[in-house]
DNA sequence: TTATCCACCGCAAACATTTGCGAAAATGTT
DNA sequence: AACATTTTCGCAAATGTTTGCGGTGGATAA
């Protein structure tokens, strides 16, 4: 057998020139209509797909673009990805998915491994400490368009699209204050995050003026973190009678105590966190939270590099504003 | 700028034969020592890095392989997926992620498009009514490996890696006798997916055996065919004292009802599932389970791919063992 | 009849790399 | 010194496509 067909191949039974069936194929207005027909219908007897290789080479455009988070597992970066990949697919963009494991030398290896598939362009969603952005500056700098989503960068004047931290944060403080709580263990993520700071500092913004709550604060780098202060908290004499969680990682470490614990929610102690939305409706019952669509953020984000690709737009910090989901812990 | 380095910037620079560069940064014993030397120092300079379509094009491999899933945000598939990223970079190669959506058009093309993007290998877990296996078939004859996993093609002979679905089906099987339970709900997943005939088959196998207790077959598509079905069942003035869920997404859609029903587990109905093992600890009491770790199963498979690419190995269909859980529905 | 124009098509370079083969230079052998 | 051998390197083809430019043949205009 010919194994794939090429443009040779077919220019060969043909007997034509290799740019003309090119050039057929793209229904180059020089062709004439007859041999397009012959062309085509060769070129599809045969199978001929073009050989990306040689298109990429030829063009220095993949149509692929390169996706790096600190870990897929992980429901707002799943739901982000569906988002991303579907989306892309329409437009003919194929995904490139790294992990860079919250390890900001991996990150950076990541970043080049999408240099070295010279992709048409890169989301990604910091690892804790990163220390890439000379990377990002010289990508940027190289053409490659970085959007940069959930977990960006502090500082610098990058692409940006993130929820709405500090609105989710000051939703969860109001929601704190109307249920009339007056002493609130709020757990945090990784405090070298920009995402934990704009969250904490928006939260305790609102909290700091009530005078009648107090408030704890407490950093978990994970889900077990979260799990020792609470239970250390709830086994004083004075418990909490609310625990603010941050993110979905904390509120699952959050009731692993909690389920079990003599205090009932929400009678003795309530319950409120940010949540991509599908943990809090898993317990019962069921936790309030404060939403932040990974889903959504994926359509705007690739609406945004689409954008960004087709045309240099001016750098833009893009919010999705967040809603707030009535559970029973409140 | 020069923006990027080439063999043949980086040639003219020295002065000498692009062949000669290529062959010094790939250490070919007709270059001497000092030539290399000369040829690396500013290769690392200019910040040389090969030209990955040239190189493809040239060889005709491409160092990414390709894996299509019904669905990322998927406990199992995250973590199974998560395995083969990682296992994966240590070779050198990289993953290109494809949903199918369960839709067996999309499928199909996921597959073309790993054929256009020339991957060197392709994982994929198969949509409920998959008509793709024309397809798969010629893809191996092309040389393109293929392993199948988690849901495989039912006939047909084809590399498999896959959780040992009639033990895990048996495990449970056993513990519901063991507990001596009466009458038993058992929900199962789409009925076209083979995963699912072989686990129930292997289920009932061995409880048909045992008259003394009666079982009640329900297939669901989706967690809410789950809710639905166990809202009707528990309704009934003579409720199942035991419901088994045959996937996590099934679980979740059957313990929405029971979270909130007045049966408590275990005392009046148990639970037990097959799971990827994160899901049931977030209930109270912890749902017991039977384990399938997409995490090892992931390694398993790009083990198997690893061997399968550097010589053809014989079809095998390899089987990951499983273990119970023990939690405190049961 | 010659010049002009258009529709249609092919040549060849370019993209960056790999590699078989041959050749020059250096070294070793009598 | 003449020959053989080894070391070291360059030429050129090949991978499959895209594309600028130039060329043919026929039709129309002058």
């Amino acid at each position: 057998m010919g194994q794939t067909a090429t443009l040779k191949k077919i220019s060969v039974q043909l007997n034509m020139s290799i740019s003309t069936v090119s050039r057929a194929l793209k229904n180059h207005p020089d062709i004439s209509e007859n041999t397009k027909r012959k062309v085509k219908e060769l070129a599809a007897l045969m199978e001929y797909e073009p050989n990306s290789y040689a298109v990429n080479l030829r063009t220095n455009k993949s149509k692929v673009l390169g996706l790096i988070v600190p870990a897929i597992s992980n429901m707002f970066n799943e739901s982000f990805i569906s988002a991303v990949e579907n989306e892309a697919r329409k437009s003919g963009y194929s995904l490139m998915i790294l992990q860079s494991g919250d390890d900001p030398l991996q990150e950076s290896e990541n970043l080049k491994l999408c240099k070295h598939y010279r992709v048409d362009g890169i989301f990604i969603s910091l690892a804790a400490e990163s220390y890439s952005s000379e990377l990002f500056t010289k990508y940027i700098a190289a053409d490659i368009p970085i959007i940069f989503f959930d977990r960006v960068p502090e500082a610098g004047n990058f692409d940006t699209v993130c929820m709405a931290d500090e609105e989710a944060a000051t939703m969860a403080a109001h929601a704190i204050i109307t249920y009339k709580k007056k002493k609130v263990l709020a757990l945090f993520g990784n405090p070298v995050l920009s995402i934990t700071k704009k969250r904490k500092d928006a939260f305790l913004k609102i909290l700091e003026k009530e005078k009648t709550v107090v408030v704890e604060v407490q950093y978990c780098i994970n889900g077990a973190d979260a799990t020792q202060h609470v239970t250390k908290t709830i086994s004083k004499t004075n418990p909490p009678d609310h625990i603010f969680c941050m993110s979905d990682e904390i509120l699952i470490g959050a009731m692993k105590v909690l389920k079990n614990a003599p205090l009932k929610i929400p009678e003795d102690i309530s319950v409120l966190a940010i949540s991509n939305g599908f943990i809090p409706g898993l317990f019962n019952p069921e936790i309030s939270y404060v939403e932040t669509s990974g889903f959504e953020l994926g359509k705007l984000a690739i609406k945004r590099m689409l954008e960004n690709m087709e045309a240099k737009t001016p750098i833009k910090a893009i919010m999705l504003p967040s809603r707030f989901v009535e559970g029973n812990s409140l």
